[in-house]
DNA sequence: TATAATAATGATAATCATTACTGATAGTGA
DNA sequence: TCACTATCAGTAATGATTATCATTATTATA
């Protein structure tokens, strides 16, 4: 489904998203978006959101329980602590490096790596 | 939750996941075990595979939708064709590789690489 | 600038995957 | 064998996401 026409909530949300690191998930969005364009609706927000992964301009970060979502659309590693459930971006692991050599595979457009474990904050509280 | 007794249905859940290889739902695995147990629950499926998950027995494979699971528990990376659906193991793909050296980490204990793209079969047909 | 075509929206209903609940069943230690 | 309770089947409830539809807003063109 290609963008055909600007709108302003579609503008809003990714404009939220490209100025936080923090990848939220769609109703973190929501909420913030709503501070913008308090009508807006979750179904307008999930409509966008799709829409621009299909443009490429926002990546869908599976973790096993609700998608999240990133305005980084540069090939880059995640880590989750499995403690408070935060979601940080790896930026010391050089994911270009990655080769796949499989027999199955003809092309390989994208890549989700995600390292689960601990974070330094929460290895300082308990 | 740790596992306190035996059942029949566990062990055919286990048992089913374990005998094949191609990362099923687990709606494919509730239609797979009513074939053994004809009566089996849903629920019991997803209490089992939550179970079994917790206890290192079963790996989740996130892969943007719907829940996949394998019961190869050694980490390794997967490739999903983006127009088939299938999702195949890499074993050309040595995960044990990588290291993980960003700020905010403390430790690592597990990850999840799951590579998108096109696979040679929907190549030849398409 | 006005107009026509239709993309995009807000509101809400529907769907789909998963989890929670409840009374019945069955595995296990005494 | 008995008592305890984990596990079960069946089903209701939940939560995330998608679909529908009447209305609104963007954009190309007259």
């Amino acid at each position: 489904m290609a963008i055909e026409r600007k709108s302003k909530q579609r503008d809003a949300i990714i404009n939220e998203l490209c100025s936080r690191f923090d990848h939220p998930t769609a109703m973190d969005l929501y909420l913030s978006v709503r501070e913008i364009i308090p009508n807006i609706s979750l179904g307008t927000l999930y409509r966008n959101l799709t829409q621009l992964e299909e443009n490429g301009m926002v990546l869908r970060i599976p973790d096993g329980s609700t998608d999240r979502f990133d305005g980084n659309v540069n090939p880059h590693a995640h880590f989750k602590c499995t403690t408070c459930g935060n979601v940080y971006d790896l930026m010391n692991f050089n994911i270009n490096s990655l080769t796949f050599s499989d027999e199955i595979i003809n092309k390989v457009t994208n890549y989700s790596l995600m390292a689960f474990g601990l974070c330094k904050n929460c290895n300082k509280i308990n």
